[in-house]
This record gives C-alpha cells, structure tokens and sequence, in this order.
DNA sequence: CTGTATCCGATGTGATACTG
DNA sequence: CAGTATCACATCGGATACAG
C-alpha cells in the first residue's frame, strides 16, 4: 500500500503509517494496478487475449463499443506493464499480432478468483430456484 | 463478465459472445467492482477498515488527502454495497462508526491474492540483494 | 490495416463554505 | 462531529479526420 510494498505481501493485518501518506499511497503498485484494471476496457482485454492472440482490427470488431483510440492506449498500457506482447508483421498492409504474455496469464488467476467471489455472492442473494 | 454471468465462473476459457455487447460488458457485476476497486480511495478504506472499526473523523485524520466529500462518496458507495456497515450513535454531538461486513472482509482474501501476485512480480524484476 | 491528432463532452475529485 | 452544497479543475473516453 505503500510505494515500498511495506503493508503489500499480507495487505491485511500488516500496520500501515498513521496518517497514510498520500505519496505513499499514489506510488504504490497494488493500488496502481487496480486503477488500471478498473479503466474501462483493460480487464476486457485481457480476458478475451488470454482465448487467444488476435489482430488490433479483430479485436476492435469483437469488442462492441471500443473506439480505435482507446484500444491502442489500453494495448499499449498493457504491453508496458509486460502483459501483453505485440508482434508487428512487416507486410503490406501491416499487420500487428497481441498476445498475453506469460506474466498476464499468471495474473488472470488471482483475477478470477476475485470473479469467483462476485459469483458466489450473487448466488447468496438469489438462491437456487430463481 | 456479461450481465448474466455467463462468463464469470471460470473467466477464462469460457466463450464470450462475438461481439462483446456493450450493454452487458457495462453490466457485468465483476466489472463493476473492479471500477469501484480502482477509484482513489476505496481500496485503502477498505484495507483500513479490515484492521479495525473507524469513526468518520478518525478515518479522515487517517488518510492524508481524502477530501471530506470523499470520504463520505466511498463510504456510502461501500455501505450500499454491502461491504461496509454504518452505525450512528445519536450522541451530541453525533459520532458514527464504520465498520467491514462478513462480505468485506471475505472480499479481502481474494484481494490480497492480487496483491501477492504484485508482490512476487517485483521480486522477480528486483532479485535479491538489490 | 494499424494506427495518430484534435477536439469535446462526461465524469471524478478537490476546495471551500455552510449545517444539524 | 459528521456531514451537505456548490463550484472549479483535471482526467477519461468517444467522435472524427487524417497518415504511413
């Protein structure tokens, strides 16, 4: 929670500075990758990359309602944070293949577990038979 | 990750529909938490909130640059998700504690699985001894 | 095909002042 | 103490036009 992973390896129960500092708290790469998980398309992305590999207008097609812009910033997002790997094929006219790399597979894991819970609570508010 | 959850239970390799419909990827329950996780201030509160019960002031004087209007927005916006209870002691003048549910903290498991998977990407980009 | 540049509206957040 | 109301500003994301 800090930008020295001080509170991060057992986020609960770990003390954290009182008061948080903000500039801890900006720095930090737990928090930082929540916002980016929580912009608009990433999360999106990453789980229809790890199906498959696909072109940029392929995904562009399968994602209704993205704009051209806003997929190349989120692909790029995710190429510099190492998750997504973009092979570019020098033909006429280009074509550019993304990818998950391993580090994004390993990351879908924890993810999904956090998927699994949003299942199980909705199933505790609309049981069985409903 | 359609309104429906047809894609949730195992988020990976679970067909998507082709196009992705942007209503239901607005929809989608697990999208919607991760928007809320990664607004500025919900995860911190949240991690706070795990470690001990809170009185608004307390919470404010806590985290270094949360604005009043903040604090209050995720607060209310936890409370309504069910993550966070409220409780006014009709003192005067009035004092008000919050607190995590059983769903909060159950939240924070899956969570700090996130937040280890961090973890372990920077041992691995800074080995020991750096 | 795979982008970039520009503009604009929508939304998120902070500052300040005020209230029961 | 625990908020609410209002305004101001920054950032996010879409639309459109253009380019290699």
């Amino acid at each position: 929670m800090s930008a020295g992973n001080i509170a991060v390896p057992t986020m609960l129960n770990t003390p954290l500075p009182d008061p948080v500092p903000s500039a801890d708290y900006d720095a930090c790469p737990v928090t930082e990758l929540f916002r980016r998980l929580g912009d608009k398309w990433t999360l999106l992305v990453l789980v229809l990359l790890d199906q498959q590999t696909y072109r940029f207008n392929e995904l562009h097609r399968r994602i209704e309602g993205i704009s051209q812009r806003m997929l190349t910033r989120t692909l790029r997002t995710l190429e510099h944070d190492g998750l997504v790997e973009r092979t570019v094929f020098p033909t006429v006219p280009p074509s550019v293949e993304y990818a998950l790399t391993a580090r994004g597979r390993s990351l879908l894991k924890p993810l999904s577990e956090v998927a699994d819970w949003v299942v199980q609570q909705s199933e505790m508010t609309a049981p069985p038979g409903t």
